[in-house]
DNA sequence: TCCATCAGTGAACATGCGTACACTGAAAGT
DNA sequence: ACTTTCAGTGTACGCATGTTCACTGATGGA
């Protein structure tokens, strides 16, 4: 026997539901159109319950927004920890990227459609986290044996590049039928070889 | 005077009012959004009257993806016929880039958004248009002197790379706020930049 | 001149929407 | 044991939507 859950645990429940719920109706029709009252009825409350967690579905946007780069976050810093992605960046970091884009395909779903589709305050706000995290990987580039020397500029711009590179390949991973290993294969392959360009690039560049 | 215009030319009229309203409206919301009366409103004809022209909304949005097409093929034309961009492709292809989104900023826009956030069909035709334009840039960029020793696979790679990097300009460019001589010259900068790495990786690769 | 065509009209409809408001009943504080 | 708090309920409202249908009146062919 499970014991009653506290207020607050159920209150953080029905609001896990309401994200998740918004999260899913977006696969198919983009954030913006759905409704207050579709997500509701997904999460199994009533419309104006709704209100008990979010003002509005601009906030809710907001939330989903904030929860997606959480997973980004996690990913980059596990990247960090692997001793594969330090040894060889590239091709570890485009496996890494697959996978969990894989794992956590609609929060990737979400932030690659409502980048440049979502609300207005949506829009702004992956906008900032996606600066942010380029500057958060830079840090990490910059460590890195091969682009030590290159000026800050530099790096900052190939990890900006390589950003454009993930969101691009996650947009197509997301698009990506399941249970097509070939595909992913594909998509890894074509990733390293971008990663791979733009280091050549910069190396070609600088000398 | 001016004499009463046909039948036929008053129904293209009020098809184009129909696409420009929609694509007006879209510019802040996003196609998807807008309703079938908003547009009719705007166009300045009864809701009804819509129907006479396009058989849903989702008609209209692929009228909008073929029109805003037409823009792009135009623009790859005159970038071929222009000598300056034969001679240096990489800077004057830049700024024939930014000057033309500038001009058509709206249908970049719908481009740019409805890629990743329109209806499926919307989506799909967008994809389909841009790989054709990938296509014929690879056509013209095999021609050049520098990559006509590249093997075609690496044309097409570096076609789609530039196309991207196009894609995501455009998106710059209309989210620019108009009267900004410096931010536009920025981006342009970004952009050469960026397409000179391409080029700089290709060829580190090839030796 | 007559008559068919057909782009655009205007009223009507069922439906889904966001939000206000008064409410219930169990959990949590005293 | 009592009272307070508050997550979730149910009703009701005004409003915008997509689509239907019968219509009007100028255009353009006979």
């Amino acid at each position: 026997m499970s014991v009653a859950p506290s207020r607050q645990e159920q209150k953080e429940r029905t609001r896990e539901a309401i994200l998740n719920a918004a999260l899913d109706l977006s696969r198919d029709h983009g954030f913006a159109q759905i409704s207050l009252r579709q997500v509701a009825r997904q999460a199994g409350v009533v419309p104006t319950a709704f209100y008990r967690h979010f003002d509005s579905m601009d906030e809710l946007g907001l939330a989903l927004v904030e929860r997606s780069f959480l997973t980004l976050r996690t990913m980059i810093r596990e990247a960090q920890g692997d001793p594969d992605v330090l040894d060889n960046i590239i091709e570890a970091s485009a496996e890494v990227l697959v996978r969990v884009v894989k794992q956590n395909r609609m929060h990737f779903a979400f932030v690659a459609r409502e980048r440049t589709s979502g609300s207005v305050a949506v829009r702004e706000a992956i906008h900032r986290e996606l600066e942010l995290f380029i500057s958060e990987l830079a840090v990490v580039l910059a460590r890195l044996p091969h682009l030590d020397r290159w000026s800050s500029d530099d790096v900052k711009m190939a990890s900006g590049l390589f950003v454009r590179n993930m969101v691009y390949r996650a947009e197509q991973v997301v698009q990506m039928p399941e249970g097509r290993p070939d595909r992913e294969e594909e998509i890894t392959r074509k990733a390293q070889r971008e990663m791979r360009l733009i280091v050549l690039g910069f190396e070609a560049w600088e000398s």
